[in-house]
Parts: structure tokens; C-alpha cells; sequence
DNA sequence: ATAGGCCAAAATGTATCCAATTAGAGATTT
DNA sequence: AAATCTCTAATTGGATACATTTTGGCCTAT
């Protein structure tokens, strides 16, 4: 089925504030975006409710729209989340990954580990996350999951380009154990080293508490 | 400041289907709910929006809106999600409660071994549990968790009209446990009896799957 | 010089009208 | 009798026009 107006809005603007073209705090307008797509400002309007569902976009009432933004404690609270939910999401998915699947996963470990591109190794490293948890059922789970992974993609672009090349070793190790969990199908080493992966990266974060001055 | 009109009708909507008046599945008519409020179909359609934000209202393109609907397993996915999330919340919220705060905590938990009225239980649980976790900056786990309860309501209701009479007492217990922890400050076992205490749920649940057919 | 209020321009919110899509009932065919 | 097709009524989607609110600059008064 063909995506609806508001629908294809919405997708075009989350591309753009998940690629940084849109940062966070940035108004968005709706006769701007309305002109740009040569539609009207209704579908602008519920494709931004859209996006304010997932997160990215933050509304207020007889005022306007604007790209959200986190300070450090919500930024902070992102990971404690996930370290939470995304160990249950992992254990979820393995039991139903394809080898196809497995298959695509050692890839995506080995690219991350030869790139030196910032903006691909975000690309590949949320695709090989999410990737993994692609064998759990859609639900509540998932849609929580992606919507904090939408949230926090531009601190995790900056905190990438402050921390890459010093730390980028551990975080391969970290990528090689959750996927040998994954081959073995072994839930619990995997959720293990998936939270020491989103725990050590928080902790990392905090320490760098100059990406949310602006 | 006052509600927009979006807000206002989404406020009311939100109260009929938490409540029960609208019940999981049934249509939702733009212009019913237009009429009954006096206003056009263009703030109706914001509520609904936002509505699907909060996962209460599910909406599908050029066809109509529905009060949402669970599945067995989007039920019980939804308690799993409770029982890693809760607790984190409530450990974060113990150390800022105010001691009136804590004081009708205890109200809440007297109220309801007090009450027999099903409906009383639920607003009274409901309210325990909230309160409990009103120290907790508000933020995107706070927003989780009161979207899980807001889309586990209905079967809440289902599940205590059937479960009341027998289980009451350990409901009971598990509620002194955590107040006990909440009042010496002892996040650890207002944690553990927390999460037992939604996991106690979810398996009871799962033993009437006959509140999910219809 | 600074703080406060007022006014104008710009952006958002609402209503009405028209177009497009869907769903359901009834008739027709196999 | 069951299934499918078609047509119509009803509902949702989108555009334009108008009302309301906000915001920022400017002026005035202290």
C-alpha cells in the first residue's frame, strides 16, 4: 500500500533530522514544509503529530514545532532504558533469526570494523542492531526501542566523532561478543554483552557533558 | 495556560476509553465526536492523533479510527516491558518523595484492602502506583509507563473482575512490601517486590486467555 | 539606560467546502 | 445457495479562507 500524504511528509522529514540536516532545537515551520512538498498545511500538521509519536519532533500548542532535544539527564535516562529493554528485545529475536539473517549480521560487524566514516559506521552500526532484534514480534517492545534509537541518533553522531577514534576497538569486541552469542544462539551471553555494551557507552557519554552545551 | 481544543477532546476521549465507555475495537466517527463537542472535524482529527501517540486510538489511512486493542501477546509483552521498567522508575522516584507524598501512599494502599468495588480498585491502584513514581523526573520512561498502563487499562479491568475475589490478599501483601520499602527509603526491595509483583500478574493473566477472545 | 507595555506582522488554529476512498448492501451469476 | 461484482451512501482526506494567538521590535515612561 502506497503511504499516505502525511505519511510520506513525515517520512521525508524523519530522514532528515536523523541524517542532522534538521538538528535538534531547530524550528520547523509549517508553510515552509508545506511549500516543499506542495501540499497543503494540513497534511503538514499530522505529519508532524506523527512525528511528535516518535519522538523526534516536539509541539506546542499556538506556538510551533520544533526538532526535539535532550539534555544530558534525558540522555542519560535514553540509556538506562535501553539497557533495560533492549536485552529483553535481543533474547526475544534470536530464537527466530534466519541464518540469512545471521549471515547479514557478520557482515555488518566486519564493515563497521573496516570503516573509518563516522556517518557509515552510524549507519551500519544501527542497522546492525536493529537488524538483530528484527527476529521479535512487532509490538510495544520494538516501537520503544526505535523510538529512543530515533531520539538519541544526534548524540550518538556527536558523541561518535568525540570517542570513535580512541574507543572504537572496545566497541568492536563488544559487537564480536553479542554476535557470537547470536551464532551460538545464545540468549543469555547475548543480552549480557548487549547491556555492557549500552552500559559502557552511557557511562562513556557522561563523561562528556560538553555535547549538550549549545 | 488552558487546554487547546485538540487537547480538551482528546483529555475526554482519553477518559471514556481508559474508563471503559469506549471499548478496545469499536469505531471512532470524526463527525459523532466533532458534533458532540461543537467544534469541526479538523481538531477532532488532531485528538485522534495525538491519541495514537499515547497507542490508545489506532488509526488506518483514508478508513477510520478504533479504540486499540491488545492481543494475548501484546498483553503480556506489555507487563514484560513493565517488569524491567517499573522498577528503574521507582528506584528513581523513592529518593525525592515527599513525606506527604508518602503518607497517602499509605492512604491509597488502607483504601483499597478497604474497597470491593472493582472499578474503586482499579482508580485506587492506579493512583498508588502513579504516585509512586511521581519523584521520577518526568521524561521519556515516565512517558513509557504510563503509556503501557493507559493501553493495559481495559484488560486490567477484565482481569480484576475475574481474579478479585481469589487473589485480593497477595494483591494485599505485595502492595505493603513496596510501601515498606518506600517508607525506609530501601529502593532495592521496593524493586524486587515490585517486579514480583507484576510478574505475579502477567502469569496469572496468561491463565485467562478467555479475557482476550470475543 | 532599562524595564515594561503596546502594536504590527507572521505563524498557528479552525471552519467550510469539495474530492477521493472505502465499506456495505443488493443484485446477478455460477 | 454461495460467491462475486457493482453501485451508492457515508466517511475520511485535502485545500482554501478566515480567526486567533504569539512574538519581537519599537516606543514610552520611570
Amino acid at each position: 500500500m502506497a503511504l499516505s500524504s502525511p505519511g510520506r511528509v513525515a517520512e521525508t522529514l524523519r530522514e532528515e533530522i536523523l541524517n542532522g540536516t534538521l538538528a535538534p532545537g531547530e524550528r520547523i515551520v509549517q508553510e515552509e514544509i508545506a511549500l516543499r512538498f506542495g501540499a497543503s498545511r494540513q497534511p503538514v500538521r499530522d505529519a508532524l503529530r506523527l512525528l511528535e509519536g516518535d519522538g523526534l519532533v516536539t509541539l506546542k500548542a499556538n506556538s510551533g514545532a520544533w526538532v526535539s532535544k535532550l539534555s544530558e539527564n534525558e540522555c542519560v535516562d535514553a540509556y538506562l532504558v535501553r539497557e533495560r529493554l533492549e536485552p529483553l528485545l535481543l533474547s526475544q529475536s534470536i530464537p527466530k533469526l534466519t541464518s540469512t539473517q545471521i549471515e547479514t549480521l557478520e557482515n555488518l560487524v566486519s564493515e563497521i570494523e573496516k570503516t573509518t566514516d563516522i556517518e557509515k559506521f552510524l549507519r551500519l552500526d544501527r542497522e546492525f542492531h536493529l537488524l538483530s532484534y528484527s527476529g521479535a514480534e512487532a509490538g510495544m517492545l520494538r516501537e520503544f526501542v526505535e523510538r529512543i534509537w530515533n531520539t538519541t541518533q544526534h548524540y550518538r553522531r556527536a558523541f561518535a566523532k568525540i570517542n570513535y577514534s580512541t574507543n572504537a576497538e572496545v566497541t568492536h569486541m563488544e559487537h564480536r561478543l553479542i554476535l557470537d552469542g547470536i551464532i551460538r544462539r545464545d540468549s543469555t551471553q547475548a543480552e549480557m554483552a548487549l547491556e555492557g555494551h549500552i552500559r559502557r557507552t552511557r557511562i562513556t557519554l557522561a563523561e562528556h557533558k560538553e555535547i549538550f552545551r549549545t
